[in-house]
DNA sequence: GAACAAGATAGCTATATAGCGATATGACTC
DNA sequence: GAGTCATATCGCTATATAGCTATCTTGTTC
């Protein structure tokens, strides 16, 4: 079984509403939609990965530890996923992770 | 202009969202989706107008400004309707405003 | 219109969330 | 392996949310 119980399946989707339900959290998840668009590139091919948590941060305008704190939310989530490499983190859409949360409102 | 500003419905739909972040609160909607299988009726027809709060509240085993507080939380977030009749309300869901509000999140 | 009952509001406490600055961790670079 | 830079975590404060009891308001009934 890697299903959880019906009640635990509940508390993930409320904690995954709990992630939506933040005006910040809504705007990094619209602008990783389209990195290259909403985002320097720190190197070549970066963007693939997504965007710099450094460039996220700068562009909320928050600390950066409320900006990793609101990363950190939406990883949890599922919502989006880190990659490490070279010095940064780089985040990008989960998008079956988001697409599943829809379905499941969709059910509301 | 019935439409607000970008903002505006931003900050609306943050609202609606933090109204289904509750475990309570998906359940009152879940709940209303059949009253007549959910709730004892107070009189006959009723459950036209869905389900009195005062079972609600009862089901929701919590007090009764909770429950209260609760209710107003989905009617504000235009997600319920309250209908006042003899010395009940009674509340029903807002089919239209939660398909709209799938709808908005479907855009994420 | 007096009595009563349902629901909303007020005032309070406890917990959760979001922000900050300071600091620890971890990973490149030299 | 020492230094440095990006990110995460810690410790704190301020605000928001959720619960309670007590009380006010409102609508119903007699």
């Amino acid at each position: 079984m890697t299903q959880g119980s019906t009640a635990e399946r509940s508390t993930e989707l409320e904690a995954q509403l709990k992630a939506i339900a933040s005006q910040r959290r809504l705007l990094i998840l619209e602008w990783l939609k389209d990195p290259e668009a909403n985002f320097p590139s720190r190197e070549h091919g970066d963007l693939e990965h997504g965007a710099c948590n450094l460039f996220i941060v700068e562009r909320l305008g928050v600390s950066q530890p409320a900006g990793s704190r609101h990363l950190r939310i939406l990883t949890d989530a599922g919502l989006v996923i880190p990659t490490r490499r070279k010095g940064w983190v780089y985040y990008r859409r989960n998008e079956p992770g988001i697409a599943e949360l829809i379905a499941r409102i969709g059910e509301l």
